[in-house]
DNA sequence: AGCACGCCGACT
DNA sequence: GTCGGCGTGCTC
């Protein structure tokens, strides 16, 4: 038996400590296991990684306690973390932060408890007839009990029994029952009821796509990952379902990855009214859990009690036992990278855990992201392909209008150009509803002064202030900061002002003075800060209480409304032509994504996209729906320039409060890393980045690509160790970045 | 990450 | 002479 254990502090210590395994916890620890370990003269949480006759040092502490009775992670998770430290350059105990979730690591939290009371022993006929007399209250209550002798919950005898408290407590008195404290689930669902929702018939080429998911959740590690294109509307998510019902019945777990934003009631319910009744039950985890129910989800799922995960990002790392599939829906979704330590994607921590349970791993997307269908192509993943709906409705014709020509036309800059206002129009006459699709929110993106050429700007980042009409303020999309709107021009004091760029507000009033009889209603991240604003929203929706939808990014997924018969994109332009490279990519998956809002029920549906390039390819090849044309042209463009998936990314952003200091510090680190750079490396810069300044911090950045990404991981991590940086100036690390400005 | 230790300027 | 500034280094 080993008498030491190597902890790794819950703190960045940057190394291991040893410590003397207690006599009486020899037999409870083991790799994995939660410990609270004595750090000089404070006690700190950490996890057993190892386990070993010899410790390395001459004196050690023992453990102070456990915490937990059975390991919390599974060594599995383990060597996921390692992973994550060496691909995504970052301190281990910092990829330990993602993979257990803050409240367990604390080991504060407990079980919600509920007061239950049970009999002490069986009823005695003359003790019964005696208190029927003299109390018949707490005779009524021995009575109620007799059926369960697991105990009743205090609340639910009150409810049906008035007075039940004192009676209990008099009986406790006597001895005639007990009291004792039994713990509950924090469920936000306790109260829903699910109507058995049953596999649905698969049509030909479903069959044959699930014949492929099947075989590979059947052999785990015998068969690549399976990256499913489906068109919208051609049944992916039967699919998923039908393939983690193959998991079970192989008596293992699944976990099934959604962006956030489509984690919405309806995406759960169809899960849980799959699953439930067959009494698989079914975890949720997204960030808006309280610490209760995360805490309650984790130990539902580690102790095998919710066999099914479903949830965001970091849905990824739960502790499911002997799990059998993962599957990443919307595969392509930018949401999946993580913007902070540890900046890992889920779809490839997906992969990657895939790969060391072993467990089948299934990515669906109606358009796949380019690296994704390129570790198809060659070979890494298996490719699966439905081509129809389900429904065999024809997808809907999309018309693209070129807003030069409407500008020139209305004499002004157009906001909705006369042929969407006419599709609108008829839309409303026919009782049918439009949605309209713009990916900024507020009044305008900036305000200008017209005679000087005043913006106004973040006084903490490098970007203009939005004008947000309704809170008559100006807003700050980046860092939050917010100020009063001016009635003059700050600079020159001249009362015109000029709104420049078109935001979700601004649609609003267009839409308000050319309908108005129409029932409008926006919908972005200013419309929904109540709680439960999203959900009477799609009601009001649902139900024909709105005819206009103007919405940001959270109307673009997930919807089905057959009453929908028009979608309008406002301006298809406004992610294209960012310092991106995935900039056109992105378009192109937004407008797929969008456009599939419309016709889903039984009259055709009609997508309208307004640009001022109408003739870009992302727009051109989403009008054609035509993923294919638009992949093979995206992926020659990204080998011509030697962009990702023909290489690895790794941006490293110096960032400090002063200009300067962060400018010469991303010098020093780039010379610094240019010292032995692995081969094939290649290092640019540093630049200031595209967003020179944010959160009142300059920001300079290196650039580096490479086709292996270990050794570069490796490379940058030694020379930031070896390289101190003055006070307030830090260095962030992205390997394969999303977010390049 | 904390928190001690330690080596130099303004107070009782 | 002492209090306290936060730079440096250690934690089994």
């Amino acid at each position: 038996m080993a008498r030491f254990a190597r902890v790794m502090l819950d703190q960045k210590t940057g190394r291991l400590f040893d410590y003397e395994i207690p006599a009486p916890l020899a037999d409870a620890v083991s790799v994995g296991s939660r410990v609270a370990v004595p750090v000089r003269d404070r006690q700190i949480n950490g996890t057993v990684v190892e386990l070993l006759d010899e410790p390395s040092v001459a004196t050690v502490k023992p453990i102070a306690r456990l915490l937990g009775e059975r390991p919390a992670i599974a060594p599995t998770l383990l060597r996921l973390a390692d992973w994550i430290a060496t691909y995504y350059c970052c301190p281990v105990e910092v990829a330990m932060r993602a993979i257990l979730p803050q409240v367990i690591r604390n080991a504060k939290m407990t079980h919600k408890t509920i007061r239950s009371v049970r009999l002490a022993r069986p009823i005695d006929p003359e003790t019964l007839a005696a208190l029927k007399r003299r109390a018949p209250r707490q005779a009524e209550v021995l009575e109620a009990l007799a059926p369960f002798p697991d105990g009743v919950p205090l609340p639910a005898l009150s409810e049906r029994l008035h007075g039940a408290r004192e009676a209990v407590a008099h009986l406790a008195d006597k001895g005639l029952v007990a009291t004792f404290d039994s713990a509950i689930a924090r469920d936000p669902w306790r109260n829903e009821s699910f109507v058995h929702h049953a596999p649905l018939e698969l049509n030909a080429e479903q069959r044959v796509a699930f014949d492929a998911v099947r075989e590979t959740v059947r052999a785990p590690g015998k068969t690549a990952p399976v990256l499913l294109h489906g068109v919208t509307g051609s049944g992916k998510t039967e699919i998923y379902l039908q393939a983690i019902q193959i998991a079970l019945d192989a008596g293992r777990g699944a976990i099934m990855l959604v962006p956030e934003i489509s984690l919405t009631p309806q995406t759960v319910e169809r899960f849980k009214s799959r699953f439930l009744h067959s009494g698989t039950d079914v975890a949720v985890l997204h960030s808006h859990l309280s610490d209760g129910e995360r805490h309650d989800e984790w130990h539902r799922i580690r102790d095998g009690r919710a066999r099914i995960v479903i949830g965001a990002r970091s849905a990824v790392f739960a502790p499911v036992q002997n799990l059998g599939l993962i599957v990443v829906d919307e595969e392509h979704e930018n949401s999946y990278k993580q913007e902070e330590a540890p900046r890992y994607h889920g779809r490839d921590i997906a992969v990657v855990r895939g790969s060391f349970e072993p467990c089948a791993v299934l990515l669906g997307s109606a358009t796949p992201s380019i690296e994704s269908y390129q570790n198809a192509a060659t070979g890494k993943y298996r490719l699966v392909e439905l081509t129809q709906r389900v429904d065999d409705k024809k997808m809907p014709a999309i018309r693209v209008i070129d807003l030069r020509q409407e500008t020139i036309k209305q004499k002004r800059h157009a906001i909705i150009s006369d042929k969407l206002a006419a599709a609108i129009r008829l839309r409303i006459e026919r009782g049918e509803q439009s949605i309209l699709f713009l990916n900024r929110r507020g009044f305008s993106s900036s305000i200008i002064c017209p005679k000087c050429g005043h913006v106004c700007k973040c006084p903490d980042c490098s970007l203009s202030l939005t004008f947000h009409r309704a809170a008559k303020r100006l807003v700050c999309h980046l860092c939050g900061h917010t100020e009063k709107s001016p009635p003059v021009c700050p600079s020159c004091s001249d009362p015109a002002i000029r709104f420049q760029g078109v935001g979700t507000e601004r649609v609003e009033e267009s839409l308000g003075a050319l309908f108005p009889e129409a029932k409008v209603r926006r919908m972005d991240a200013d419309t929904m800060t109540r709680k439960e604003a999203y959900r009477e929203t799609l009601h009001a929706f649902k139900t024909g209480k709105i005819d206009i939808l103007v919405g940001t990014q959270m109307i673009a997924k997930g919807l089905h409304f057959p009453n929908v018969t028009l979608v309008g994109i406002v301006n298809a332009d406004s992610a294209l032509h960012l310092a991106d490279f995935r900039a056109s990519e992105r378009t192109f998956q937004l407008l797929v994504q969008v456009a599939g809002r419309a016709g889903r029920g039984d009259v055709e549906g009609e997508v309208i996209i307004q640009s001022f390039t109408p003739f870009h390819p992302a727009i051109q090849y989403a009008k054609r729906h035509d993923y294919a044309g638009f992949r093979e042209q995206e992926i020659a463009l990204r080998e011509r320039c030697g962009f990702p998936p023909f290489t690895h990314l790794v941006l490293v952003t110096v960032r400090s409060p002063h200009e300067s200091v962060a400018e010469l510090s991303a010098k020093t680190l780039a010379k610094a890393l240019d010292v032995d750079l692995p081969e094939g490396v290649k290092l640019l810069g540093p630049n200031p980045a595209p967003l020179e300044r944010a959160h009142g911090q300059y920001r300079f950045q290196i650039s580096l690509d490479s086709p292996k990404v270990l050794a570069l991981s490796r490379h940058i991590r030694a020379v930031l160790n070896a390289t101190p940086l003055p006070e307030e100036t830090f260095a962030a690390v992205d390997v394969d970045p999303y977010q390049l400005l």
